[in-house]
DNA sequence: GCGATTCTACGACATACGTCGTAAATTGCA
DNA sequence: TGCAATTTACGACGTATGTCGTAGAATCGC
């Protein structure tokens, strides 16, 4: 259970803010502002931060440098974006989709060995248990 | 070659006009209204659309009632979200996304057949042709 | 204890966006 | 042709967002 639902979908800018915090973590105003890639000044990283806690999608410390932390988790917004993504490209279907990454991306042996390891995982899944697991 | 680079990522608004787009094709402002999931008043659809126009995202035709089209290819998006999903669940690897893929679909036998015969591509692919691909 | 440095609270602005209402321009008929 | 339905052009409004500047509150180092 647990994982909330995103109501509206996160804006660019809000992902900005967001995949920064998922990278290096809490963070005081000082340490956003140098964890962002692009520079911002000390007030603007300040006010979007508070804007995004006002919004519950961020967490303020109470300790004195206060400390930032996103309350969202990557996983949970990327698991949307792939929902949509899985729709968009493959009409529903993962296959289209994982074509894409193996077709687009150089893929070493290592990871042609895992991917194998993957699907065959995925096939013994699927003729054991008769227990589906999906969303959407 | 081609494929125009996106400038700044697409907001939500934005995004909900494109799907429409992609998933109806060339349409007049009616056909537009008609097309999106959620009611919304016909002018109201038509600033979104026109502003989209302002943007070069779409493209209005001149004929008399005017036909809208977007401009951007849902490959063309669809490859800037794969990207941010492979470095943000992966960490510049496919290998974590296409895990969580198989892992949170079901498949059927069919698909999993496919997926064996892709990553079987890729690997000969990886053999043979020493050329490299990869975006970047 | 006190000046310098760091944090914070606010308020201001411009631009972007979502939503429409009005009203004029076109078009499709009867 | 004349009227009704359809399209368009605009402009208006409220909220959202990105960007800061100021100034006061806290904290630190001496």
């Amino acid at each position: 259970m647990s994982k909330r639902r995103l109501g509206p979908r996160l804006s660019p800018g809000e992902m900005e803010i967001l995949e920064m915090l998922w990278r290096v973590g809490p963070v005081t105003l000082s340490k956003a502002q140098a964890g962002l890639a692009r520079k911002v000044g000390y007030t603007t990283i300040q006010t979007r931060l508070n804007r995004l806690v006002d919004k519950k999608l961020v967490a303020r410390s109470s300790e004195r440098p206060a400390h930032y932390t996103a309350l969202v988790e990557p996983e949970e917004v990327s698991a949307g974006h792939l929902q949509m993504l899985v729709e968009r490209i493959s009409g529903g279907s993962v296959v289209p989709l994982v074509a894409h990454l193996v077709r687009d991306w150089k893929l070493s042996p290592e990871e042609i060995a895992e991917l194998k390891q993957l699907i065959a995982d995925a096939e013994r899944q699927s003729k054991s248990s008769s227990n589906p697991r999906r969303p959407s």
